[in-house]
RNA sequence: CGGGACGUAGCUCAGCCUGGUAGAGCGCUUGGUUUGGGGCCAAGAAGUCGCAGGUUCAAAUCCUGUCGUCCCGACCA
């Protein structure tokens, strides 16, 4: 490819509303441009780049057995119904109508459709296993696209659903897919770990994240550094606070005292009450599918919803307004407890770091008042026991013991194992060897390919622009003749050189542009591409070209070697990422 | 949806407080010059100042509303 036959429009400034590197460099190196928030045109390089991930996705999907196919993006609402998820995801879901007022969905995912095809399609464990994947754009309401294509409306996804006869089977299947990712980002150059996650409104009993470390990201992952242990801070878990709960009673009664205007932990901690934050006892209110429920964590713990979700099955849960909290218990915010005053039809749940746990302090149920001495399993009732809490730095790790340490991430991949939750109510069964009917034992896999891009971009960058990894670089190599005059020599070396490497599968770009070298140079270091083969006066009169990888030192070398040379460097860098 | 910031030329921004004929740099066009790290000189094209209403003799500037963008939160495979 020569420049002047394509589209690079770079940018000397910084967009003002990109705010991430990944995101400003995306649009300065002519990547991608925005329609309007979370929609964006692929122009020409960022196109190379998104079909070369996706080539690198194919080649290992179909390696580990997969089948790729192409379902509708526009999908029945009725079917989403079925599922039960037209409620359940309708906060993301885009919805239209057609001229005779049918209803739709653009799908944000594909559980429905693909059980829908296998309920029609198998019927006997013969069939089995399958896996299908396919590579295509989704589309999701989210209530703040942001940082570019990291949150989009619209944006590629890669799918794929197992289908199995057996749980064992369904494992195998995810392993085959863990594996699968293991090996795609590692080619995509990104250094990406898995972690166990949540499984959120997908549902299934068993998840793990692919997550590339970067600040930017939005996710917060907590690792042990023997690497033993990785999960999302929504699931995580510890050997429990670093301070102990008190556990020994004094046999003292609950005793209420004044505590004019108190109404946060901090100031109950404070003089001069002088309750320290984890001998308190803090009960939040929240309304989980519109019934009013009662957490209990220690003071100097956080709640973590998605804990909460899980653990109650919960599909909606908010906190309580301070409304809500005086019809429920009397009291407002800040001076609720549980020891009186709790409605019997209220439920009552316990974070596990509060086993056992004496002399603790909390509120009265009546502002301005608290009430300590409270023996937990004495005096309040407990409906449930849970872990609710969420893990903080210098826990330690439940498996090393050593302490666990908390990062931001970026998801660019999740595998979950999800059961029959969908082939049951899409009624998608087979007959068994015996004979009997059963619900196929799913799993599904999700890439995000425009994230991906995103992320490798946000791992490789330096001062002068992206540092693409030569396996999804939009070109492998690029010439950059300071002369481009027709028959000039530095023209004519730099074609010759182009033909000899398109000739032996380099996907090679001939700056043939008319501007000075300094606009040239810098152009190849904010697009990025791997190896730059400068063709200056200077040099070719010694009969030497300039060899510079993207990043590293400029090396003469001679003409007459450059082709062979440049054709081992990007093998070798081709053979590093497999 | 709550909080905050910002909408002026293709891009980055100044001008607004204190109302009085629309500005700079980059980019673009033309000419000259230069030629190894986003050059220099000259000339030029380019903006209903997001939109609507109001105040005023007069609004980019003040007021109200509205739309959009970005950030934080909430939410989210």
């Amino acid at each position: 490819m020569y420049w002047t036959q394509t589209f690079i429009p770079t940018l000397k400034e910084t967009p003002a509303d990109a705010e991430i590197v990944s995101h400003q460099l995306l649009l300065r190196a002519g990547l991608v441009r925005k329609l309007t928030g979370g929609l964006y045109t692929f122009l020409p390089m960022g196109l190379r780049v998104l079909r070369k991930i996706e080539r690198i996705v194919r080649e290992e999907l179909d390696r580990a057995g997969g089948i790729e196919v192409l379902m509708p993006a526009l999908q029945p609402a009725d079917l989403w119904r079925q599922s039960e998820r037209y409620e359940t995801m309708r906060d993301v879901l885009f919805k239209v109508k057609d001229c005779a007022q049918r209803e739709w969905v653009l799908g944000p995912t594909h559980e429905e459709v693909i059980t829908q095809l296998c309920a029609a399609e198998i019927s006997s464990y013969r069939q089995l296993p399958k896996n299908f994947y396919q590579i295509q754009t989704k589309f999701r309401d989210e209530i703040r696209p942001r940082f570019g294509l990291m949150r989009a409306k619209e944006f590629v996804m890669k799918d794929a659903y197992s289908f199995d006869a057996t749980d064992e089977g369904a494992m195998a299947s995810y392993r085959k897919m863990y594996d699968a990712y293991t090996r795609i980002f590692a080619r995509c150059g990104l250094r990406a770990f898995p972690v166990e996650a949540d499984t959120g409104v997908i549902g299934g009993s068993h998840s793990h994240e692919f997550m590339v470390p970067a600040e930017t990201g939005e996710n917060d992952v907590v690792y042990c550094e023997s690497g033993v242990y990785a999960a999302n801070i929504e699931k995580a878990t510890s050997r429990g606070p670093t301070v102990a709960t008190p556990t020994v009673s004094t046999g003292a009664v609950p005793e209420r005292f004044p505590t004019p205007g108190v109404v946060t932990i901090e100031a109950l901690a404070a003089a001069p009450y002088g309750v320290e934050a984890h001998r308190q006892i803090k009960t939040l209110v929240q309304v989980a599918d519109g019934q009013v429920i009662l957490i209990l964590m220690r003071g100097d713990d956080q709640l973590n919803e998605a804990k909460l979700m899980a653990r109650t099955g919960a599909m909606q849960v908010r906190p309580a307004t301070p409304e809500e909290c005086v019809a429920a218990l009397g009291a407002r915010p800040g001076s609720l407890g549980a020891v009186s005053g709790v409605p019997a039809t209220v439920k009552v749940y316990a974070d596990e770091a509060l086993r056992g746990a004496c002399g603790m302090t909390t509120g009265a149920n009546e502002d301005g008042w608290h009430c300590r001495n409270i023996d937990l399993e004495r005096d309040i009732r407990v409906t449930q026991w849970a872990d609710f809490r969420t893990v903080k730095v210098g826990e330690l790790c439940g498996t090393s013991g050593l302490p666990l340490k908390i990062r931001r991430a970026i998801e660019v991949g999740h595998v979950f194992k999800l059961g029959t939750k969908y082939s049951d109510k899409l009624n998608a069964t087979f007959l068994s060897e015996d004979g009997q009917r059963h619900s196929l034992v799913m799993g599904c896999y999700g890439i995000g390919v425009t994230r991906t891009l995103q992320a490798v971009i946000e791992q490789g960058h330096d001062k002068d622009g992206i540092v693409w990894p030569v396996t999804v670089a939009p070109f492998e190599v690029c010439l950059t003749p300071l002369g481009v005059a027709p028959g000039a020599p530095t023209r004519v070396a730099a074609e010759e050189l182009y033909a000899a490497l398109v000739a032996a599968g380099i996907e090679v770009i001939l700056d043939d542009r008319d501007e000075r070298p300094g606009v040239k140079f810098k152009d190849s270091e904010l697009v990025g591409f791997p190896l730059r083969v400068g063709f200056g006066e200077k040099s070719l009169a010694k009969g030497e070209v300039e060899f510079r990888p993207r990043g590293g030192v400029l090396e003469p070398v001679k003409v007459a070697d450059a082709a062979a040379r440049v054709i081992a460097w990007v093998q070798a860098e081709r053979a590093r990422l497999q």
